[in-house]
DNA sequence: GCGATCATGTAACATGTTACATGATTGA
DNA sequence: TCAATCATGTAACATGTTACATGATCGC
């Protein structure tokens, strides 16, 4: 349902199944992913519902493409779907089910040692988005203020991204200072006295 | 597969599906969700893997009950799990998508009270988990120290989802004022002058 | 020639939701 | 008596992933 609804705003200018991938991966990934093996039948299902139009198109190397491009329907359907309510959907993470259940382990270094490789991921993911949001939006000696609309938007969603993952990152620090507090405050406890990792 | 280690995780002590479906509700709901129909055949699974034992127990009111308890094994397989990598899977936000794409509407107050429903949904849950918080972690008079090995992680995760909900909470805040800040500067553009909703 | 990239798709599987089916007990 | 809660499940559908199938062209 929400797939359908981003390829429609992804294709406010035509483009194939292949080109839709790699808007995904370039430049929403932050906050949908998509694979090509789904992308192809919800397009095939788009077009059957006259949401989009296809055109054969010559390839400068490999296959002919299919260009896809937005039909007035499908651009309605776009509309109805942004002009509606929030959309939440529940939240699943399985690295915080394993932490809330680590416990189980009896020992607190390889909670630390998770909370350290969770530090780097998120360390890394920061890094990429702050690079989208220099390369998109600060190349442009402009501020906020010189942005078109659609940029604005765009740069609102990243801004998001940007500060969940920010805060992820400081929630790390703090739980590897509490971890090192509490092992410092008992060290010997719960029978994993041996086990010393870094 | 990351259902299957939470429910053990969850049998902790033996509990019913129907047990299992409110541990969900009630204690996890910020960071995962299960249906009945999700949890039933579930344990079955674990059941013939042998990962779990059950039991009939009357009830105290309606049917008969089926109790599941952990063995040896399904601890095993726990173990194995949260001892692993973090399982990063990746995010799916339609709300956000929904905002990606909003500047087709061509209405900045559209926006608007888009940012403010997100406002009040997220200002709701952290009133949520600030509850839990003060129910479950500072209801006893010591500080975290005093938190026993399992409390400790569960209040770890805990603080995730606050600080997670409490950054996007504040992101709110600076979208509204962002786009307050862009009606201010240019009130009459693009077609949609005449809408003005509060 | 070989691997990367371009390009489109299908099939099998895994996961999760909504709706349906059944029936007991308790309190207003 | 009627709604809520207790209690277990199945069926149909929706969504998403991994693996498989096919084949062209470009640069090394």
């Amino acid at each position: 349902m929400s797939l359908e609804r981003i390829l429609l705003g992804l294709l406010r200018e035509p483009a194939s199944g292949y080109d839709l991938k790699n808007l995904f991966d370039r430049s929403i990934r932050y906050f949908w992913a998509a694979e090509l093996s789904q992308i192809y039948p919800t397009l095939h299902r788009l077009l059957k519902r006259g949401w989009v139009r296809r055109r054969r198109a010559a390839s400068a190397r490999g296959p002919d493409r299919k260009v896809y491009s937005l039909t007035g329907a499908g651009r309605q359907a776009l509309r109805e779907w942004v002009a509606g309510e929030p959309k939440f959907g529940d939240e699943r993470f399985a690295y915080v089910a394993q932490l809330f259940f680590m416990w189980e382990l009896g020992d607190f270094y390889r909670t630390l040692s998770f909370a350290k490789t969770l530090r780097t991921r998120f360390a890394d993911r920061l890094g990429e988005l702050h690079e989208i949001k220099r390369s998109r939006f600060e190349s442009e000696a402009g501020s906020v203020e010189q942005l078109s609309d659609d940029e604005f938007h765009q740069y609102l969603t990243l801004e998001l991204g940007l500060r969940t993952i920010a805060a992820r990152l400081e929630w790390c620090d703090w739980v590897i200072a509490a971890i090192e507090n509490r092992i410092a405050a008992k060290p010997h406890t719960d029978g994993a006295t041996k086990r010393r990792r870094k």
